[in-house]
DNA sequence: CTGACTGCAAACGTTTTGCACGGTA
DNA sequence: TACCGTGCAAAACGTTTGCAGTCAG
């Protein structure tokens, strides 16, 4: 689905604001705040950091985007996808997707609680492949 | 081992107000900046907000204490403890710790990657008891 | 007794808001 | 054309810092 058509669905006009955040968050995968007004900026310069910071609240209350929060680490932002968990290189930063299958581990948790687990949130601190070769 | 014991470890003086953030987050489990500010005020009323902060970053820093990042959620503080998961209720808020094996997640997702996975960091998403049986 | 710590007030950086204008649907 | 969305400037908010006085070791 095009961005365009993400935003109708949601009821949000497609400007070219918005669609530039979205572009710069699907080019990096995940960015912070900070990243995304240099990005964005390169592109449309005369964009201000009270319309990223509408959109991006925008946004996610209607769930198009998700925030990603990590130990040591600035708050991060996504566009919204399954389920998945996140690789963090506590050496070089870099932030890469991971897909795991969360029922199993949310199967075993149950098994020692009464409560109702309904979802997992999980990430795992790593030296990348890039850091590992190049120590 | 007592707060005071723990503070002058990290050679940290031991003073009322150190004292009186770690026995809140003590009672608390975890506790945001709003609920450790309100709490100690009340045995400590000349405690000031940069008293505060100036013992929660340095506490961090010597790994005293954690910060506890969790989805739509304000930052939360907690003791520094072995490792373990949060049960985060999504009705009433609550959370409680968890204790759970992450040796065995990291080693299936270990058999997924070739970067070199040491930790990972794991919160549940719930209904807690309580709100099960008041619904 | 001395350096670490505190409280207060001011500074600072980040996020939100009000308003007039402009652009999407 | 109507209204949502934008840019700008100012306000609000959260956090940090400088300084002079105090206290733990």
């Amino acid at each position: 689905m095009s961005h365009v058509d993400i935003l109708k669905l949601h009821t949000l006009k497609a400007t070219p604001q918005r669609l530039c955040v979205l572009e710069v968050l699907k080019n990096y995968g995940h960015a912070t705040l900070e990243e995304i007004e240099k990005s964005t900026k390169i592109k449309f310069p005369t964009l201000s950091l009270s319309t990223i910071y509408r959109n991006l609240n925008e946004m996610l209350k209607k769930g198009i985007l998700s925030e990603v929060k990590l130990a040591n680490k600035k708050e991060y932002y996504e566009i919204t996808k399954d389920d998945h968990a996140h690789l963090v290189c506590t050496k070089c930063g870099k932030i890469e997707d991971f897909q795991i299958n969360t029922d199993e581990i949310i199967k075993k948790a149950q098994a020692s609680t009464c409560s109702k687990i309904y979802s997992t949130t999980i990430s795992f601190e790593n030296i990348c492949e890039e850091c590992l070769s190049s120590k």
